[in-house]
DNA sequence: TTATTTGGTTTATATTATAAACTTATTTAG
DNA sequence: CTAAATAAGTTTATAATATAAACCAAATAA
């Protein structure tokens, strides 16, 4: 009845994270960090964790002598976003099955 | 940008349950054991404090001898369940705003 | 030259979800 | 009749998570 909801997305955060990134080529940490509101060393955290999972991609490099974390999502990453998506109607679109 | 997503919702088995719960009259407590898959210990917590948020009300009684629990979703209920959809949605649908 | 800011990461804590173990009563088997 | 199994839950212990606080290195400003 109803299919598990993958617990790496299923977490405030780091969706807020795949959301933005789903609609965007890429997106700088401290972008990230305006748009979700989140607190930098979640943000990081978050951010590894979807790395790890091999829903985004993190390039580390630097600009104006700052560093600079680029993000983007994944082929992976947007396939399990689509998922999830799906997944979650089981539960908010209350249809009788 | 990204609305809060009420943590008493945000969770995939009391979202099961208010999920079964909003297309139902009342459930029964054996009832929503088979449709969530949840084993009876984590089903009596996450039902103790969803009646604790007054998303639902519980009923006690006896049928045939056996303790019988009946939960029902309450107004309060169905407008928190209706609240986080419509907040989830800006999370899913990533459409450009 | 020390204080502040930028752009993060690591670590500690508090909260959660979950299942294991327990409880109380009932029915069934020997 | 009594021991074992089943029903219907609840309580408690554990493991996993999310989150923020503290930290760090380099750059810039005072």
């Amino acid at each position: 009845m109803f299919k598990d909801l993958d617990p790496l997305l299923h977490s405030q955060l780091r969706l807020s994270i795949m959301s933005v990134l789903i609609s965007v080529e890429t997106a700088e940490f401290t972008f990230l960090l305006g748009q979700t509101k989140a607190t930098k060393g979640n943000l990081s955290v978050q951010l590894n964790k979807l790395k790890d999972a091999g829903y985004i991609s993190i390039k580390k490099s630097f600009r104006n002598n700052y560093p600079l974390t680029t993000c983007k999502i994944t082929t992976k990453g947007i396939a399990a976003f689509e998922k999830y998506v799906e997944a979650l109607s089981d539960y908010i679109n209350k249809k009788k099955k």
